[in-house]
DNA sequence: CGTGGCCTTGAACCTAGTCAAGTCTAGTGG
DNA sequence: CCACTAGACTTGACTAGGTTCAAGGCCACG
C-alpha cells in the first residue's frame, strides 16, 4: 500500500529473484512465470521473532522464503515446542498443512526475512495448466519427504557429534548453493534451538561445539562458525567415529 | 497373461475397492475413477520377502497397497538398514523418489501382499484433468510430511516405553480404520523391525513388551498382540510418564 | 554498571545399548 | 511323526553416552 511497499513489489518478480533456480518457478517459460508471479503476494518483510503462521491456523498459503532463515516447530504431546527445520532462502514452507486444511506447525523468522505468499488455490489451479509447476511442486514436496527421512536416520542412528556435524555440513552446503562461503557463516538459530532440532540437551550441544574446537574440526565463536577441517566433518556427518 | 491374472483383474476395480475412501479416488465420479482405473497396473502378489523397488532404481511408478503390509527403508551411511515406515492397505508408497527420479529406498513385503501400481507420468497428466485427483495425491503427500514430522518427534523427544506405546496405538487405529479389530492384532513385522524403525536396540523392545504385559497393559504371544488398557496405553503415548 | 539471557563447564545419575547366555518357535528332512 | 536346526525372542549383567542439576562466565542492552 505505502510506497515502500509498491517499491518491494516491483523490486522482487519471479523472473529477476536470483532464488528462482531454486524455487517454485523452476523451468517456467517467462510468461508462465509471469503467470506464477501474479498469484504471489508479498508483503513487508519480518522481524526476528515474528509468527508468519501458526500451527492450527487456517491453512490457506504456502510461503516460500526470499531472504532470512525461518524456523517451523510443532508442540509435543507435553507442550513443549520441537523444532522440525530450519529453513532459508529459496524454500517453501507450509506444505505439510495441505492434509488437514490447517497448519501443522507454526513457523517463525529466526532473523528479518522476507516470504512470498502463495495462495495454495491459485497455485492449485495454476498447476492444472502448467505441467512443470506442478512437477516442481511435487518435486519440492517430495525432497521435503526424503530430507525428513534423513532426519529420522540422524535422530534414531547418530551419536551428538555426528548429529551436530551433519547439521553444520548440511548448512555448508545450503550456504554454498546459495552463493555464500561454505567455510564461515553465521548460525542464525540459538544453541538451545540447536539442540532441540537435534534431540540433544543444550548442554550437550555446548560440550560438542568444544570438543570441536580442541580436535580443530572448527571455530566457533558464539553464532559465527567457521569450518577448518571439512573433511573430517565430512566422515563425522557421514557415520564413521574417525 | 494367465487366467488367473486376468481374473484378479477384473475383480479389483477401483470402484470396487473397499479402500477407495482411503486411497487415490476419493471422491472421485465414476467416469473419472474408470480414468484412474485405466492407468493402474495389477500383477500378481508378492510373497513375504519380496521386493517391490529398491533403492536407486528408477523412478516410474507409485504404488497403493491392496492389502498385505511393507516395509521401506534406506541404507544408512554404514551400510545397514534402517526403516522407515511400515505400510498397510490403502496407502501409496515411493512419492519420495520423485524429487531424484530413484526411489530413495528399497520396500518389501512383510507378508504376502498385493499392489496398484500406478504409472507416474500417466498420473501426472491425469492430475491436470482431474482437481480432485490432484488434490487428494497432494493432500497424501502431505500427510506423509505430517507423519514424519510426528515420527521425529517420536524420535527426538520420546523414551523406549512411549514409543512402543505409539506404535501400538497407531497400529491399532490404523487396523481399526480398515475395519479389523483395535484391540486385537498380529504384528506383521519382527521386533528385529520395530527396533529398527522406533531406534532401539531389539533387546529394550524385548523388555518394554514384557514389562508390559506384567503392568497388564497388554498381552502379546509372539506376533499376536492384545490391547488391554487402551486408555493408559494412549496417555503413555501421548507423553506423559502414566 | 547492572541485569537477563545465552552459553559453558563440572559432577552425579540414569536410560538404553552391548555382550553373553539361554529359550522358544517354525520349518526341514529323516 | 519326531528330532534337528536356524533364526527369533527373552533375560541378565555390565557399560557408556547423554541428561539433569547446579554453578559460574560472557555479552548485549538498557
Amino acid at each position: 500500500m505505502s510506497n515502500a511497499t509498491n517499491l518491494l513489489q516491483r523490486e522482487t518478480h519471479c523472473k529477476d529473484c536470483s532464488l528462482a533456480c531454486m524455487c517454485l518457478p523452476i523451468s517456467l517459460h517467462a510468461d508462465e512465470m509471469d503467470a506464477l508471479d501474479r498469484i504471489v503476494k508479498r508483503g513487508r518483510p519480518l522481524r526476528k521473532g515474528d509468527v508468519l503462521f501458526r500451527q492450527g491456523d487456517e491453512f490457506n498459503s504456502i510461503f516460500a522464503l526470499r531472504s532470512g532463515a525461518i524456523k517451523t516447530y510443532g508442540l509435543s504431546d507435553e507442550g513443549d515446542e520441537q523444532i522440525t527445520g530450519f529453513h532459508l532462502a529459496g524454500e517453501l514452507i507450509g506444505m505439510s498443512g495441505m492434509d488437514t486444511e490447517r497448519y501443522t506447525v507454526t513457523a517463525v523468522a529466526l532473523e528479518t526475512t522476507s516470504v512470498c505468499e502463495i495462495p495454495f488455490d491459485n497455485l492449485d489451479e495454476l498447476t492444472a495448466v502448467l505441467p512443470q509447476l506442478r512437477k516442481q511442486l511435487m518435486r519440492l514436496m517430495s525432497r521435503e519427504l526424503r530430507e525428513d527421512q534423513e532426519m529420522m536416520l540422524l535422530l534414531s542412528r547418530k551419536n551428538a557429534d555426528q548429529r551436530i556435524a551433519t547439521l553444520l555440513i548440511n548448512l555448508s552446503a545450503r550456504f554454498r548453493a546459495r552463493g555464500y562461503s561454505a567455510r564461515a557463516f553465521r548460525l542464525a538459530m540459538s544453541r538451545n534451538e540447536i539442540g532441540n532440532y537435534l534431540g540433544l540437551a543444550v548442554e550437550t550441544v555446548s560440550r560438542v561445539f568444544t570438543r570441536f574446537q580442541q580436535h580443530g574440526l572448527i571455530t566457533a565463536e558464539g553464532k559465527q562458525i567457521e569450518i577448518l577441517d571439512y573433511i573430517q566433518l565430512c566422515a563425522l556427518a557421514g557415520g564413521q567415529t574417525e
